[in-house]
Order: structure tokens, then sequence, then C-alpha cells
DNA sequence: CATTAACCGAGACGGTACGTCCCGTCTTAAG
DNA sequence: CTTAAGACGGGACGTACCGTCTCGGTTAATG
């Protein structure tokens, strides 16, 4: 490791500035969200701000990916139904608490190349990754049909929690992730989840 | 009615703006795309582009209608599997032509409120209705199960296209329509498409 | 002339900007003049003011040139000592009265190349050439010896002024003028001026 | 005096940033000069100049008086015209070769009125008695008449000096130093310099 | 056929955020 | 106690667009 010189890099600054950044999206909205705004309201020189982040929504990135750390959930009941259950009720939970952030860098990563990449590579493709381990384990204890494909299935249900996301229709609630849940069973035909 | 005087509106200018929008979004990006550039790049003042619409995404939205108005298709050809594929290649395929135009919208639609709901609307909804009429029309002729809902069917298949849309994962081609219509068939229990 | 389109410049907006830049210089100095706060003083955008000038010299240049405008005294009386006295007293009466402004743009002269080329060609030169038509009327006339050159008299008089103006030593009173005028009448050898 | 503790200066620190001040200015001038860019160029860190100097004018004035130190002139042959003579053209090749950082000095004194006061203190004073005082000895010894204040004629030199040093007209020649002392010669009313 | 109302181009306007630069200060570890 | 390194709060820079406004001119339907 290279000796750290110089005066250290403020902590209490970099929470700060991820703190207004999602403090002022959730009471202004994404469009209303300004690199300024985030300084001024972080107590904190722009200069700051730019010295490592490039734009707003990398600044949202690392929020949420530092939120969700503790919070991605890799269920392992040996049952499949179980499994998504668990996954999805949780990660739907997660999504609806953070709706505004991911819509929000959803939106931007169609504008920014290289925030799109970074959200994809680092954000979406694990999660998604999780989701296709469940259904992997599940075909290697042989209860999915062989035809299956776990990547298309965990395509389907990002796709489905997506949707919901960006407004296409209806609520992220528990009625969602079941029916998901329930949608993913018949599709691998795989036995059902328990019900509570 | 009431009658039209003074010099009417210029239909040259409004297709030209149509036309510069649609342009400039395929050459530089939704993100470099200004409401100025637009009027500069249609020989137009800023003033006319004002006059008839809000934003630059309400432009891209009547484009997008104006281009999608004929090739809007709806298929009744009296099996559910036909049905799907017919809908599900044209409208991939559509997807596929206007994907920068469709992925602005949807970025823009979380950032404004008013446009949200007129792409919901206007754009979104017509089009899932289609598809939930198709397979209604199924469930009619006994097609399908009675617990699928043509709705969810509709959410799901609209969910996925959406997904690839925005960069999720894959490509938008007829290899993704035959198996989305493959899968919508398995959920609802209905029997497979022809295969060409 | 080319015909004017498009909406004309605002004479108000220019007006209050020329003010405030010389109400601003005179309350807190040179230094801590900037063109955000003319513009934030002037009740006008920062794009307004950058559209017409280059920098906050090229306005204090304008606001000058214009107040100084009818003030520029051109004597002929008829004999050189009343007419050095006539020129000299005005003269340092206005760079009394605008000395902050005339220190200011000579400072800056020494840092914007385009900015002293203007100050001088425009300002200046003018100027010493009122001065120097004096003094060459006067050679005409037979009043000074044959070897005097009136460039060189008025370059005298005005590095005098200068000298004052930027503070090098005394102050830019009436005395000053006086003496000046005295100095210069003993240069070229002519008969001294009315003392009142 | 007090016994010396810790980390002694860096005699080698202070003489770069000397330098480094001195070759930018002339590289650039004295607009694109800062703090940094010293500190860059010197190899030093800018705690280390800003320890030692408040200001980039303060650094370039240490430079110009030990630059100027040995070269200060002053002349007593005896007789007036040699001493203005060796005094004038020494003074004019030396403002001649520190043009830039002089000019960058009384441009910075209009701005700074502390540095201004230490250059026209420091600086400025010195210089001017020197000549004054060559004047007041040709006074004693009777070789001016009695109405000549040395201290007015040390002022119309250096303000003839100053007004070429910033730009007003003219170079910072030899027949310039010759054709001042002349003048200077003809309003003191003594006897000329010799011509080689 | 003149009037009139709405359109059109051009472009200046007040305003806001951008991303950069430099200021002068501070906090480290090393000497 | 000084030094190199470099992050910090602060603030002005000059630019780009925003959406509005005010011009002179144009183009039909109306009176």
């Amino acid at each position: 490791v290279t000796a750290k010189r110089g005066r250290p890099r403020s902590e209490s600054a970099r929470r700060a500035i991820l703190a207004a950044a999602v403090a002022r999206i959730e009471a202004e909205g994404y469009g209303a969200l300004t690199m300024e705004e985030i300084a001024r309201h972080a107590g904190v020189s722009k200069q700051t701000v730019y010295r490592w982040w490039p734009s707003k929504a990398a600044i949202l990135l690392e929020a949420l990916t530092e939120g969700a750390a503790a919070a991605a959930p890799q269920p392992d009941t040996g049952a499949l139904g179980t499994d998504l259950q668990q996954f999805l009720r949780s990660t739907v939970r997660g999504a609806r608490r953070n709706q505004r952030i991911l819509a929000a860098l959803m939106s931007e990563a169609q504008l920014d190349e290289a925030l799109g990449q970074a959200f994809r590579d680092q954000f979406l493709a694990t999660r998604r990754g999780v989701l296709s381990g469940i259904v992997r384990r599940a075909a290697d204890r042989g209860e999915v049909g062989g035809a299956v494909d776990p990547d298309d299935v965990a395509e389907l249900a990002f796709a489905a929690l997506w949707y919901r996301i960006l407004g296409g229709r209806g609520r992220l609630d528990r009625r969602f992730a079941d029916g998901l849940a329930d949608t993913l069973i018949k599709l691998t035909g795989a036995s059902g989840a328990p019900r509570p």
C-alpha cells in the first residue's frame, strides 16, 4: 500500500454529502437535485463534492450501495419456494424503501454511459446473480425442469420489479412479491412456496 | 367550433421540429438534447418550439406517437399463440427502432410528473390494453386457465420489454420476442405458438 | 445599416451596469469588485453583463468615457500660459474625481493586453493629443523655442499626472496643476500664465 | 537573540520560490501568476510559501529588492550633469530589466493597501531619496537656482520613468535617460551633462 | 381591400446550475 | 519547528440553457 500523505479525507464530509443527497431527493425529487444544493445542505464546498464524485447520480449510487450492503439477503433454505419468497419479499421491501433513488439511477443511466455501466455492473448484476444462484441451486437439487435457464428467470423477476419501480403499474408490496414468486415457481415447474 | 383567424400554424415548422428532435437524439443522445439545439437545427425560433410543446420530451412523445400510429398491430387470428407471436414480434421491432426515444421518455417520466402521466396514459396504457385484449379473447375462447389475469400477463410482457429497452440485459431481437411469447404461453397454460 | 432584428438591447440595463460598477468601486475598491457583484447590484443577469463587456475593467472604461465625454476641455485662448492652466486644472480636477477608476484601469492595463490597448488608444491618446495640440499651436504662434517637441511636453505632463493618480506622492489639487503648468512653461521657454 | 529550535528554515526553498516567481511572471505575465503555480514550479508546498509571504506580490518585492541591492548607484561626481546622467542611465537600465515585475508591483499596489505602503516606503522612497540627494548636493554647491525643490525634481524624474514602465509611450532606452537628464538640467537652470 | 389577429424569425432578458480555478487554512507524517 | 502533500470551506469565474419578452415581418380570414 502507498503511504498516506497529506490531510486525510474527511469521513464526516463524505457521510454528510451522502446524507444530504438522500435527504434532498426525498424532499424535492431528483429533477430538483443539484450538486450545489447537495454541497450547501452538507455544509461542504462544491469542490469537495466534485473531488470524489463526478455527478449527483454517483453520490446516490454510493449511498445506495452503502445502505444496501447489510440488507442483501442470500437465502438458502433448501427449497426453491421459500428461497424465492424470502428473496423477493426482502428485495421488494428494499426497492420500496429506496424507490426514488433507484428510479433516479435508472433514469440517469439512460443519459450517462459511464454511470450506466457502473450501476449495472456494481449494483444490478450482483443482485441478479443472487437470484440466479437460488434457481441454479434448485436445479442442482432437481427441483426445476432441465430447460429452465436461471439467468432468464432472474431477468424476468427483475424486469417485473423494475417495471413497478419505474411506475408502470401497481405498488411494491408483499402481494406483488408473493405473486411474482408464484409466477416464477409456475415457470420453473417446481412446487409452490408455503403460505403462512 | 371557433373560426380560425390570423396566420395559421406552420406545418413545415412543426415537422422540422419533430425531425430535428429525433435526429439530434440519435446523433448526440438525450442528455445533450436541448430546446435551443432543436430550434437551431429545425431552423426555427425558440418561441415557436415553446408555443407548441412544453419540453423536449413532449416533442419526442409526439414524434413517437406520430411515427407509431400506423405500426400499431392488433392481431386477432383466433389462436393465442399466433396472436402473441405477431404482437410481440411487431412490438419488439418497433421498440428496437425507437429504443433511444423510448428510453429517454421513460427516463424523463421519472423526473416530470406531468409528462409521466401523459406518457403512461396516452402511450403505454393503449399498447398494454391491446395485449390484455389478446389474452382476454383467448380466455373467452377457453384457451387459458380461469385464474389468469390478462392485465397481469400484459404487465409481465411489458416489464420484460422495458427491461431490455432500458439496457438491463440482452438485445431486442426476434429471439427475445419468441422466447417471451413462449413464457407467456406457459404461464397461461395454453398451447404454444406455431414454429415456422 | 443592417436591419435591427430581435429584441433590442436594454438601455436601462446598460446604464444600471455602468452605475453599479462605479458605485461598487467607490464603495469597496477595485480589488473587491467582481462581475457577479456588478450584475447583482445592477439587478441584471451575469449573462447580460458578459454579453456586452468582456471584463469589469471594460465596464469601467465605458463608464469613464461616457462620463468624461462632455468634460473634455480644449482651450484655445491664444496664449500658452492660459491654455495650459485651463487644461491642467480641468484635467487634474477630472482625475481627482475619477481617481479610483483611473488607477484601476491603469492597473488592469498591466495585466490585460487587449484592455491596455483600448485604454491607451481610446482614452489616453486622445487626451494627450489635446495637450500636444495646445503646445503645437503655441509653437506656430512662435511662443516656444524651436527645439521643443509638443509630444514630449505632453508626455511629461501626463507622466506627472499619472504619478499622482497612482499614489506616488502628493495630491491632485489646483496647486499641483498650477505648479505643473509653470514647469511646462519653463521647459518651453514661454512666458508664464497669469496669476489670479 | 532567541535560540533557534527545531528544523531551520530552508534557504534553498526560499531561493526556489523567488526564482520560480520571477520565471513565471516573465513566462506568463502577472495575471496568470498564482501562489499555487509558484509553489508547484518551486517544488515546494503551498504552506511553505504562505508561511513566509502573504501574497505573490510580496514575493516579487523581495526578489526585486534582493536583485537590485547591489545595482543601486549613488553617484557623486561633483557635477549635477554627470551625476544625473549616471543615475538615470543606471536606473533606466534596471527598470527595463525588471519592467514586468515593476509594472506588476505598481499594479498590485493599487489593489492592496499594505503592499502599496511597503512598496512605496521600502522601494520607491529610497530610490527617489537618492535622486533628491543628488540635486540637494548640487544646490549646496550653488549649481541650481534657489527656487528649485529637490523633491519636486525627483518626483518629475520618477514620474517620467514610471510612465514609460507602465507603457504610456516610448521605450526605456539610453536616449530616454539622457533626454530626461537634459530636461531636469534645464528645469534646475544648471549647465548640461557632458556628451560622449 | 383594408384590418386584424395569430403566427414566425431573431435575439436580448433575468435566472440558475454547471464544472473549474484559486484562495488561504487545516491536518497528516516525515525530517 | 519546518517541510511536502494534499484535503478542506469558500467564492468568483465564464458558459450553457432555461423559459420569457419584445422587436419587425408575414400570412390568412374577417369586416
